[in-house]
DNA sequence: CTTAAAGATGTATGTAATATATATCTATTT
DNA sequence: AAATAGATATATATTACATACATCTTTAAG
């Protein structure tokens, strides 16, 4: 079972703009701080901006910022958002799906109450609760330990 | 989030020896039956049976059985073994993850005990719960209805 | 005792999803 | 006007996964 890394990303993002809640961060600064594609964050911000959980400002001095409250931004809907276009199995999208005995199989169904058990505990959780000790965070980054 | 063909494949096999458990059934036939590859399902066959799952009978008029009860068969370890290769996320996997964060971040631990969750849903059913009703499945297969 | 059927096993190839890179455009500040 | 930073579209690269191929071993039937 694997997440994207687009969705690990995304996570990583938010963590990171909550570290510094009150600061324009840019996307550079994220991609350098934990050594990922640049590129791969833009797509990353601009789905977050649609959502409505971050705040862009372009130009000189620009950078990214959260548009809510870390303690209003539910881990479960981030996941939920970043993974919607993938499905467990084939049989979950009926476009594709070509195994024959899904109208009466009941391992999706099965699947169906895993998956919303692990999105349920994600749901328990807030991007704050992620970040309760911003500062050892931030000390990971910049290596001062 | 995404299961592999392989898991979902597996499970197919399982549940269509668990339709008829006494009868040795052949790799060719459960290929047909779903219209899926058969070297792919040998792989599989060969994993099942490492594991205890089923049984193979080489030669002439071979196949395969289950080796235990339906009963005695758990999805949650089926998906399991099955998934056993495959990382929720990077850092799951100490040995290529990247992330400069991992020691301090509890994210990874909330991802943990999501997927704790999705597991241990899966542990509460057997295979025989999936093939309750193994006639209205045949018809699935055979296209009688 | 030869042949055919069926699984075992290793290697190679194909494919698609995903990740990354490039390029150009728009907006904002100095 | 120039520099910075995000927006957006397209293209390329990479990788995991799925599939195919080939050969070997085992067993039963004739």
């Amino acid at each position: 079972m694997r997440l994207t890394l687009y969705s690990d990303y995304s996570l990583r993002l938010l963590m990171y703009l909550a570290i510094k809640p009150t600061e324009l961060i840019s996307i550079a600064e994220i991609s350098k701080a934990y050594g990922i594609s640049k590129n791969h964050l833009m797509k990353i911000t601009h789905q977050l901006a649609l959502a409505g959980y971050i705040e862009t400002v372009r130009g000189r001095n620009g950078g990214l910022r959260l548009a809510k409250l870390a303690t209003d931004i539910n881990i479960g809907a981030i996941v939920r958002l970043t993974e919607a276009d993938s499905v467990l199995v084939e049989c979950f999208h009926m476009a594709t799906n070509t195994c024959v005995i899904t109208s009466g199989c009941k391992l999706n169904h099965v699947l169906r109450q895993a998956l919303d058990d692990f999105y349920q505990r994600l749901d328990r959780y807030s991007l704050a609760e992620l970040v309760v000790e911003p500062n050892s965070l931030l000390n990971l980054f910049f290596k001062l330990t």
